[in-house]
DNA sequence: CGGCTTTGACCCGCGC
DNA sequence: GCGCGGGTCAAAGCCG
């Protein structure tokens, strides 16, 4: 965990092209990504609004965030408006009306439990059998639990901005009533059960829309991270964390 | 050769 | 029950 902070760190100054253009033009879709909020966001997570409230970016206390994991002094509070203050120069795209936001909050599959559990059927299973009968199995009762989730965008040329892990692309679909593909992508990091998607926004094709789900295996609560900042040269990983 | 992307097929949840 | 759309899988191909 600590060592991936330091690591993505580094990484950052290798591709400091990407990073540049983020800090002015970057903009939260807030809350509605939580589209069905589930307890434990409303509970325990604290939102991106109570960092980007902290009134100064030069203070020393975020910056505490680059160099340790996220340890987050939280008191819960639930995320109610969208920011009213925004990182510096941001241009104001993220209007509440977006459509994009209700895309973005569309229903999902959250596959990863289920993936482990495949796996080891898999096992038992007939060789030949593999293809994709795996998934038919049990967990009738569960309702699949959604990750937090959060989005935010980005107005950028490069869809696939470097945010200090490794991502592998693993699947890409077109969108309904949008021109663009969107991208999946899975966390190759060890220990990191994060994905993303990226697509661009129909309406803005300048737009970039990521949005970050899961958590940071073995972490007590969750970590997502939720986007990379570069402010006055130094790197600033926003983190969510739901407990 | 290993890791990554591409891409078609499949699964699943949801609304009608 | 059915169809649609989103999400994922995995084989094939590419590339360093």
């Amino acid at each position: 965990m600590e060592k991936k902070e330091d690591n993505s760190t580094e990484n950052a100054s290798l591709s400091d092209h990407n990073h540049q253009m983020i800090p002015s033009n970057i903009f939260f879709m807030a809350n509605s990504m939580f589209d069905t909020p589930s307890e434990v966001d409303q509970k325990g997570s604290l939102g991106f609004i109570d960092m980007f409230n902290v009134q100064d970016y030069t203070s020393p206390s975020i910056f505490d965030l680059l160099q340790t994991p996220p340890v987050i002094p939280l008191q819960s509070q639930p995320l109610t408006s969208p920011p009213s203050t925004v990182p510096e120069s941001s241009e104001l795209v993220n209007n509440p009306s977006s459509p994009n936001s209700s895309s973005m909050s569309s229903s999902s599959t959250e596959a990863a439990n289920d993936k482990q559990s495949k796996t080891v059927e898999e096992e038992e299973e007939n060789d030949q059998e593999k293809t994709k009968q795996q998934l038919k199995p049990k967990k009738k009762n569960q309702k699949r639990q959604r990750e937090p989730r959060f989005a935010f965008m980005t107005k950028s040329e490069i869809e696939h901005l470097d945010d200090g892990y490794r991502w592998r692309k693993y699947g890409q679909k077109a969108v309904k009533n949008s021109p663009f593909p969107r991208s999946y992508y899975r966390c190759t990091s060890t220990a990191c059960g994060v994905k993303k998607r990226v697509e661009r926004s129909s309406e803005d094709p300048s737009i970039v829309v990521t949005t970050y789900e899961g958590d940071k295996g073995g972490v007590k609560g969750k970590f997502t991270l939720l986007c990379i900042l570069e402010l006055h040269g130094r790197r600033l990983n926003i983190y969510q964390l739901t407990v």
